[in-house]
DNA sequence: TGTTGATCTAGACCCGACTCTAGGTTCTAG
DNA sequence: CTAGAACCTAGAGTCGGGTCTAGATCAACA
């Protein structure tokens, strides 16, 4: 039940640069064991690992991050009220992205809205083009494009 | 009503590196115009501009599609289509980032809260020490940590 | 007048996270 | 026996997004 480093590759969908990369910076739990020929061998545990590791990466961990964590587990029992400190942490670094990006979409759609409806009613003359002049005027329509000042 | 990059970068939040930079990246609806001294002047509308811009920036907009946004604001009136499908692919953006990190958030109360049981009850050791042959074990039990095979 | 502080330009540097190259070994199939 | 695929290491390169430095100019004040 060895895996080659190939085979981890097309399993977890990391490329095998970046599993050798991750390697180095020690985001294994247990450092990566070699047939006598040098080469790695996995097993599914790994695989599990680098899913949830890929899920902690793409919610935004950062390497960093992970490897503090890893570190702890490595640490064996003892620690698991720093682990879940750290889970925490990220879960809130989490939710106040969340809360960013759904500040953001409102805001975007709201201009998205107010603008195709002008230029549904082919009014957008003013808004689309301000100049430094009529900047005032185009506000009051709630532009958001870059303001120009020609 | 001209200000100083030293009072933008200061009402902005952005250091004077970075606002000389998004110049030189094309990020400014208009040239920054100078001073016959060569200093840069700035108005309110490139305040207005900027903050805008950085709330594309921290929605996760890269410079580039930014830059494609004020190319299509400075070639002025007729392409409205095109300024509002670049907002509309943005939002798309945002949304799925949304779900994504949703999606993780919940995997990750799940762990947290089958493990914050476990640790308070005092029946973690098995799991926060996971060894090769207890894996299986272990898994049963919801573990999230990085597996070890030693 | 001279120092302090803000600004300018061009270009180097940094960081995170990969990604790839060069040059060498090893496995596998024909 | 040999070609080609898969693997190895060390280290260089890339990309996005800044960040900073050096060396010069300029304004304002005691």
């Amino acid at each position: 039940m060895d895996l080659s480093i190939g085979e981890v590759a097309r399993r977890s969908g990391l490329s095998v640069h970046t599993l050798r990369f991750y390697e180095r910076e020690g985001l294994f739990a247990n450092p990566v064991r070699r047939l006598s020929n040098g080469r790695r061998i996995y097993h599914e545990e790994d695989l599990e690992w680098l899913a949830i590791c890929t899920k902690l990466r793409s919610s935004g961990m950062s390497l960093a991050t992970i490897r503090q964590y890893i570190e702890l587990a490595r640490q064996g029992p003892g620690n698991e009220q720093e682990r879940l400190q750290l889970l925490r942490r990220h879960e809130d670094h989490v939710e106040a992205r969340i809360r960013e990006l759904r500040e953001t979409l409102e805001v975007m759609r709201h201009k998205v809205r107010v603008y195709a409806d002008h230029v549904a009613r082919g009014e957008a003359d003013r808004l689309w083009n301000p100049s430094h002049s009529d900047a005032a005027r185009a506000d009051t329509h709630q532009k958001c494009d870059p303001p120009g000042h020609a």
